[in-house]
RNA sequence: GCCCUCAUCGUCUAGGGGUCUAGGAUACCAGGUUUUCAUCCUGGCGACAGGGGUUCGAAUCCCCUUGAGGGUACCA
């Protein structure tokens, strides 16, 4: 029985994007691997930007993506609250006890006080820094004060031992005495996070690089209050297209899980995809479900380097999964798809065969499942001509004449208008006409469709039924004797 | 500014001193699949940031430079 413990600690301040999905990821990864438990807990000390939406929105994410939690908000568990806005007492006991050892003390500092104090220091060639002047204030009766850490006098090394980057050395004094209690009476996210890291009993802290600096201060907290040190791991980044650390609200929507989800990704190609940005399995394999990823992940794999979050790759892989996933689950959900696009009423106003062959057939060139309303149109619009000009052009020919007059009376006699038997007659008229190749099915893919592109013709002409297809072929033939 | 981290094709990556004239994927390009586009198949283009060491030998180890990212908040 492993006691491996992990969280995924998110700030409900924003909607949740692709960058912290994947730390919850490779903890969920890792947990499941080692038989441990995930903590979901919700940094809301910001309490001017947390928000109940926001959490719902990550919760929400977290279970399309199926990354289930053992324990924590919504699922409850023994080390609860799991909000930090409801462990404020907590905080607060250990504060009161960092201020008792003197290990803390009340700064009384206004923020024009401590810009002054910036300002100088950079006049004068300082690093900006508080400058402790509050160690040694008398106690003062008012509610106006913030509680700031004490760092040591004494120059100290402190060592980030990490899991991923090895030891990660830094020196004491380059730290200031940090705020751990906002003037607010809450915590600060780098004394909270000691805390319940500590209390909840968590094993190893797998996040972010961006939180690799701040190490050293919480460090020290673990150390002042005597908590036992989890091992950590830090994780690179996923950049955007310009190199840079994603943001939470980011004016690019794109970067959003609930926008992959809304444009039709699958869960199970971001899911891979995410997995395979700052891992590799070491062998040549790509496309993996959950449990060969987690049979295979290991955290001693994981990459340094931040990862470009390349979409055009993400396509790829979720068009790979869109091709060989079940026809009747790629049914169901291309549903919305399609009422969203118009083409059908509801649920129940489907010719269900009849949609089957028209995914069968489209699926293969979707991304993403949004694209059904340009891949499908054909299916579901009236005929007609998308260049009229370019049309007539390419009809207006002796042999495609023939072609088409050709097929009008072959399909006519068709009693069983099936893809075999169309196929069939293609190739017939292909050999009575002498037009073969392109000179024929491009000029007959205009007749039949009003495009220059599309689906396999012999598909489609089974789909759209044989009236239809001699409609059309009518209608086309009309175009150029008139 | 200071501190930390990182550095292989455009992008994701393999590689941990000789098997590297650097492998895979994606993207792009070309050809093929007696059907344009797409799918699929085959082929092609394309990288060890630079400079010093160490070594018989370095993409791999060390140092410097450069570049990129992160941190330095009463954000998380």
């Amino acid at each position: 029985m492993s006691n491996l413990r992990l969280r995924f600690p998110p700030s409900p301040t924003g909607k949740i994007h692709v960058g912290n999905i994947r730390t919850a990821l490779f903890n969920w990864i890792w947990a499941r691997k080692n038989n441990g438990d995930l903590v979901l807990r919700l940094e809301d000390t910001d309490a001017a930007r947390s928000t109940r939406e926001f959490e719902d929105f990550i919760i929400k994410e977290l279970n399309w993506l199926g990354l289930d939690v053992d324990e924590g908000v919504g699922v409850g568990g023994d080390y609860g609250p799991y909000r930090q806005s409801e462990r404020k007492d907590i905080y607060d006991k250990y504060i009161n006890q960092l201020l008792e050892d003197e290990k803390a003390y009340k700064c009384y500092c206004s923020q024009v006080e401590l810009d002054k104090m910036r300002d100088e220091q950079k006049e004068a060639g300082e690093i900006p820094h508080y400058d402790g002047r509050c160690r040694d204030a008398e106690d003062k009766d008012i509610e106006d004060y913030v509680v700031r850490f004490k760092m040591p006098f004494e120059n100290e090394k402190i060592v980030v031992d990490d899991l991923i980057r090895g030891e990660v050395e830094f020196n004491s004094e380059e730290f200031d005495d940090f705020v751990i209690k906002k003037s607010d009476g809450m915590a600060t996210y780098n004394f909270a996070v000691v805390i319940d890291d500590a209390l909840m009993k968590i094993s190893q802290v797998i996040r972010g690089e961006d939180h690799l600096s701040n190490t050293p201060k919480q460090i020290m907290i673990y150390k002042a209050l005597g908590f036992d040190l989890p091992k950590f791991a830090h994780l690179p980044l996923i950049l955007d297209e310009n190199k840079a650390k994603l943001k939470k609200r980011s004016d690019d929507d794109a970067v959003y899980v609930g926008e992959f989800r809304r444009k039709g990704y699958l869960p199970e190609a971001l899911f891979n995809f995410l997995a395979l940005l700052g891992w590799s399995p070491g062998d040549q394999e790509e496309i993996m479900d959950k449990d060969e990823i987690v049979k295979k992940f290991d955290l001693t794999r994981v990459n340094k380097s931040g990862a470009v979050f390349d979409i055009e790759k993400l396509n790829w892989m979720n068009n790979q999964y869109i091709q060989s996933m079940d026809l009747n689950r790629l049914y169901d959900l291309s549903i919305p798809y399609l009422i969203e696009a118009g083409y059908i009423d509801s649920k129940d106003d489907i010719d269900e065969e009849r949609l089957l062959k028209i995914l069968d057939l489209t699926r293969d060139g979707l991304d993403y499942l949004e694209q059904l309303s340009s891949e499908t149109e054909l299916f579901f619009t009236e005929f007609e001509f998308e260049d009229i000009e370019a049309a007539k052009e390419e009809i207006n020919d002796p042999e495609v004449k023939n072609v088409l007059n050709g097929l009008i009376k072959e399909l006519n006699a068709l009693e069983d208008f099936s893809s075999d038997n169309i196929k069939v007659v293609f190739n017939k008229v292909r050999k009575d006409t002498g037009v073969g190749g392109r000179k024929f099915y491009h000029p007959l893919r205009v007749a039949l469709t009003g495009r220059s592109s599309g689906p396999d013709l012999v598909s489609f002409s089974e789909i759209m039924g044989k009236e239809e297809i001699i409609n059309r072929l009518n209608k086309s033939l009309e175009l150029i004797t008139s």
